[in-house]
RNA sequence: GGUGGGAUGGCCGAGAGGCGAGGCAACGGCCUGCAAAGCCGUGUACACGGGUUCGAAUCCCGUUCCCACCUCCA
């Protein structure tokens, strides 16, 4: 089954089938950027978005991902106003503020981010075109669209100009209320450009067309945006292209808002949730996780409690990693061939200088290519072909996956399979199948690198957030090693000598400081927890207050002898590498994070 | 007033005429020195009332409640 997407023009399910074969064009709407983002911005303008595009590349297609930054509109210029400070600063300011939370959440950099004052010229353009088809109208250094020259206004949203709650603007020279701005007359101290209808600035909703044609041409595939632009941002978007003769786009997404209390999340409600306040409860990635595993379509009803389940869920996926990884044969020395193709130790090697460290305890699942041959066939009997003449870069991914990733985005049913795929890897690990453990956690992988989850892939791997460590923070780490080392091998010695007691206490000792300790057969490994973990919060305390709740950690520590004598320390995910030695699997997926955004003009 | 979306087991959340997605929690078991992790097992869930059907959470009619858009919004 190919793609099928729904289309809010339709309200119908239907085939995805690009203008050019192997090729989509994705414009989607980002932030007006007036305030600091919030989670439901951060889902409806960027996650399901980001899974989209990388579903269709890992499907195949070559993708140009337009994301626009609308920087110049009547809320900035009033916040601005408030804050004492220029327009443009903060503009500036709040557009940092959502590039940074989208790193954050792992979501890759768009082909481009255009910003609305960046295209005066192509925005003059179309409303002169406009004027002379007979859609739009000057009247005093203003510009209308005239939508009641337009048959098919509507077509998006189902609204009818009559039938509307007219609580419309100020109209002068309107001919109809429901007209919309396309440019707005200067008003004395407001920021304006010249115009052949006097100096002004772009209304709403000019922008998008002017942008999504200069970048995607006359007709593209998708335009998304979050549920609340339907009208009538992208309705009246829809009008103007098409008044210019445009085509525009071809299937309409729209992602359901964040609520919380019932309500969605909007300042003026004042329930709004910053990344920072969540992320004091759970991981970057457990975040995502979280934003993810809801239908695109559906709202997510946001709470503390339902987050820390979805966390402890992602959890769940990421221990079998950290399991496989432990438990399979490590014979594939990492750092050992710095020219190896496989890319994912090409960044290991040059991101985490410690990962220079000789194949140490758990780095490593992999396996010599001699019996990977055998298991790569397995691997490739149980997931999706992929059409010949399509990059076969990635690790594969299991069909019923693909299933659910196709029907519309379906990923709670995707995740379904990869929590289906973490308990055979596990079975297989229990019962010393180190072949089908290994399929298993490639399948893993490749599903989490689709839905951008894969805790070994760019931003979440280690070198980033270990390279931001200060030296005293890893003196810090350091030392809890040593320490944490040393009463482990004490406690070592007590269960040799069949001294439990000893044994327990110093498991409590460190239990009490927030280190869980796990006996297994390979001797015992440790990692650090916060002392209340996520699934001991006050469900009903207001997530929006002060987060009392320290990150969970997931370093992990062996405590073997090996460790002893381990020279690198390990800062929480900073060994995330769950390469488990598959030949030629190169992880594209974990390289776009890398090429930076250079879009953003 | 117009236009949409929704109500699923203790919780979250899929599904969409027959075969109980998945996660979290709980309980029992296996494993473990004990734990932890993992695995196996355990739940007569589909707002309410009618109807269609051999069969309905899924279709139809009605009812109740919730939310969103029609003004800025991801």
């Amino acid at each position: 089954m190919a793609l099928h997407l729904y289309d809010t023009a339709t309200r119908s399910v239907r085939p995805f089938e690009p203008i050019v074969p192997g090729e989509v064009s994705l414009y989607h709407c980002g932030a007006t950027v007036q305030a600091a983002p919030h989670i439901g911005h951060l889902r409806g303008a960027a996650i399901v978005y980001d899974v989209l595009r990388r579903w269709l590349e890992y499907s195949g297609y070559r993708v140009t991902q337009v994301r626009n930054v609308t920087d110049i509109d009547d809320k900035i210029l009033a916040k601005a106003a408030d804050a004492g400070v220029p327009w443009w600063a903060w503009a500036a300011q709040n557009e940092r503020a959502f590039t940074a939370a989208y790193e954050l959440l792992g979501c890759l950099a768009p082909t481009v981010e255009p910003r609305a004052t960046g295209h005066i010229p192509q925005i003059h353009a179309l409303i002169g075109e406009l004027i002379d088809a007979g859609k739009a109208y000057a009247a005093a250094g203003d510009v209308y669209f005239d939508v009641r020259a337009d048959p098919r206004y509507g077509f998006l949203s189902g609204q009818k100009i009559d039938e509307m709650n007219q609580g419309e603007t100020e109209g002068q020279g309107k001919k109809d209320p429901a007209d919309f701005t396309l440019w707005k007359a200067a008003k004395p101290g407001e920021p304006s450009w010249g115009s052949p209808w006097g100096p002004g600035r772009p209304g709403w909703h000019i922008e998008c067309s002017a942008m999504a044609r200069t970048y995607l041409g006359d007709a593209f595939d998708i335009h998304g945006g979050g549920l609340d632009l339907v009208f009538p941002h992208h309705e009246n978007e829809a009008a103007q292209s098409e008044g210019a003769g445009l085509e525009f786009a071809r299937y309409w997404m729209h992602s359901f808002w964040v609520t919380m209390g019932g309500e969605k999340m909007s300042k003026s409600l004042g329930n709004t949730l910053s990344v920072e306040a969540i992320t004091e409860r759970v991981r970057p990635i457990e975040l995502r996780y979280y934003l993810v595993s809801v239908h695109y379509r559906s709202v997510i009803e946001y709470s503390p409690g339902a987050l820390d389940d979805a966390a402890k869920a992602f959890r769940r996926i990421e221990a079998f990693l950290d399991r496989a990884v432990e438990l399979l044969p490590a014979a594939h020395p990492r750092g050992a061939h710095p020219g190896s193709a496989d890319p994912s130790s090409a960044v290991a090697s040059t991101a985490d200088p410690r990962s220079a460290a000789p194949s140490s305890a758990g780095f490593s699942g992999g396996t010599p290519n001699a019996e990977s041959a055998g298991a790569s066939a397995e691997a490739r009997a149980e997931t999706r072909d992929v059409e010949p003449g399509r990059p076969q870069t990635h690790r594969q991914v299991p069909p019923a996956f693909a299933a659910a990733m196709d029907d519309d985005l379906s990923v709670p049913r995707a995740l379904a399979v990869v929590h289906d795929t973490v308990r055979a890897g596990n079975s297989a690990l229990d019962a010393g199948d180190f072949e089908a453990a290994r399929a298993s956690a490639e399948a893993v992988r490749a599903m989490l690198g689709v839905l951008g989850l894969d805790p070994a892939a760019a931003p979440w791997r280690a070198g980033a957030e270990g390279a931001a460590d200060s030296g005293q923070t890893r003196a810090l780490t350091d030392a809890v090693e040593a320490l944490v080392t040393a009463l482990l091998q004490q406690r070592q010695q007590a269960r040799a000598a069949k001294d439990f007691a000893a044994a327990d206490a110093i498991r409590d000792q460190l239990t009490a400081a927030g280190i869980v300790v796990k006996d297994g057969p390979q001797g015992s490994t440790w990692s650090v927890t916060s002392q209340r973990g996520p699934g001991q919060q006050d469900p009903n305390e207001q997530p929006a207050g002060q987060p009392n709740v320290g990150q969970q950690g997931v370093t992990e520590q062996r405590a073997d002898q090996s460790t002893a004598d381990r020279p690198d320390t390990e800062q929480r995910s900073s060994r995330r590498d769950y390469d488990t030695g598959q030949p030629n699997t190169s992880q594209s997926d974990a390289d776009h994070q890398d090429a930076s955004q250079q879009g953003a003009k």
